[in-house]
DNA sequence: CGCCTACTTGAGCGGCATCAATGGGTGTGG
DNA sequence: CCACACCCATTGATGCCGCTCAAGTAGGCG
């Protein structure tokens, strides 16, 4: 409940409708007409929270639904045959999990809550039909798998080429700008992470990520009390989670397919 | 040309049909019913091949179709501010890029060919219009994303975990299953890309590909001149690469959300 | 209080990058 | 036909970043 703001919690207590919610401009419902909202909320099921470790699903579950974060956040990681682990995302309301099972109509990873998280729940075959019914919904699905297809770029971008300083700080701005999208404190906020799934997701050691977050310290960028961080020089971090980021031009080249 | 077979490219010379199309059980048609693959392909539009070093598109430029390689294979790369390439991904016969521009309009990488290579347009507000009216085409388009995004996650992990011999491995792997798929050989074929390229794209330096290389070949798993790929107990390979991959539950667990 | 997990800090090492030099293949122009 | 340039691939020497191992500290919860 930590997130959702408190006038939406008080009005509509299990009712609670797309159109009422804070993040209907993060999630799906995104430039939907009214009515067409109406007919989204109608097939959207909420739950009752997850707690803490909580799974939402299992890798290897059979794909039904796709569920956007309302309040909380989760985990998603894959495990290997070793049972080695690694975290694949960390989903903060208004994002949407599940869309790497449609392929395969098979979860190919599991996703676990973090804190006390609540979730909406979008059946899938629902959807599907209901994208063929509205074409802003169709396209506002393809555009956020799309989205998502970009930011793994990104990240594969990040491993590949970037030291670990620079990654953890772009985890930081992105966090940052996750919270500042949702109107909270773009520079002071609770990671609802813990240091190992971090450093997990960075393809870092723990140890390093320790050392990492000392060095930023030192360097007076932030302060970080365990998950209690206050980002002092942003744009130091932002500078340095930049450098390096894939360019966007600012006028399109010609597109004709030759050279 | 060198993909297509020839009874194919006989019957059609510049008319070549989708349905006749031997890729396409591996491009969007698949499950598609014959008046389905009619319609997709009244909106494909097929070009003159592409030269080698020729670019489909830039980053950058406006997004307006999708494209299917048809012969041949591209590279899709991203550039930095500062100069610095990274390739995100090669692209052989029958499978789809461009898929990264649907969110913002606008391609966030470039594909350039890497020889001659012919490609199918599919021209995305006419592809949009016609997923909304084919729900199995919706549903193939959703799926390809969505495969899209589990791959990324899988190189990611890859990249956060792996050395640079599973690395290799994994790649050689991909290369002969893609080409196997297609009824190629699965361990003899010709890379279309450089050491370099390669290297790139598993985020190594080109001196460390050759090491690899030569250290597979030391072993006696691999023949290697230049782009020519001989393998010698894929089985090896195969168990490299397959080492620590992501695990996939035979049986699925209950997915009622609750732990 | 004791246990467990998360986090921190230090020491040492190894994998891979970097720098540098060389060899081979291919296209170009004389 | 050869000379030259250019790019790609190979190989060796060296160094650094981040992992691993190990120990110690702090906080949460029975």
């Amino acid at each position: 409940m930590s997130d959702s703001d408190l006038s939406d919690f008080r009005i509509s207590s299990l009712r609670q409708a797309c159109a009422h919610c804070s993040l209907n401009q993060l999630c799906l419902p995104m430039s939907l007409s009214e009515a067409d909202i109406e007919q989204l909320d109608s097939i959207v099921e909420r739950r009752r929270p997850l707690q803490r470790g909580d799974h939402l699903y299992w890798g290897g579950d059979n794909f039904q639904a796709i569920y956007a974060v309302r309040s909380g956040s989760l985990k998603t990681y894959t495990t290997t045959e070793e049972g080695e682990e690694q975290v694949t995302g960390f989903h903060l309301p208004g994002e949407l999990v599940g869309l790497d099972a449609i392929n395969t109509w098979v979860h190919p990873c599991s996703a676990a809550s973090l804190e006390t998280t609540s979730i909406c729940e979008l059946p899938f075959e629902q959807l599907e039909h209901l994208a063929a019914d509205i074409p802003g919904l169709q396209r506002q699905l393809l555009r956020l798998m799309s989205k998502e297809i970009f930011a793994d770029q990104e990240m594969l971008f990040a491993m590949a080429r970037r030291s670990a300083e620079e990654r953890l700080a772009m985890l930081l701005m992105s966090f940052s700008d996750r919270f500042a999208r949702r109107g909270l404190s773009a520079t002071r906020f609770r990671l609802p992470v813990a240091r190992s799934d971090l450093g997990n997701y960075l393809g870092l050691a723990p140890e390093t990520m320790s050392r990492l977050f000392r060095r930023f310290s030192d360097q007076g960028w932030l302060k970080a009390e365990g998950r209690e961080i206050q980002l002092i020089e942003p744009d130091a971090l932002s500078e340095l989670a930049g450098r390096g980021m894939i360019e966007e031009p600012a006028e399109p080249r010609r597109g004709d397919g030759t050279d």
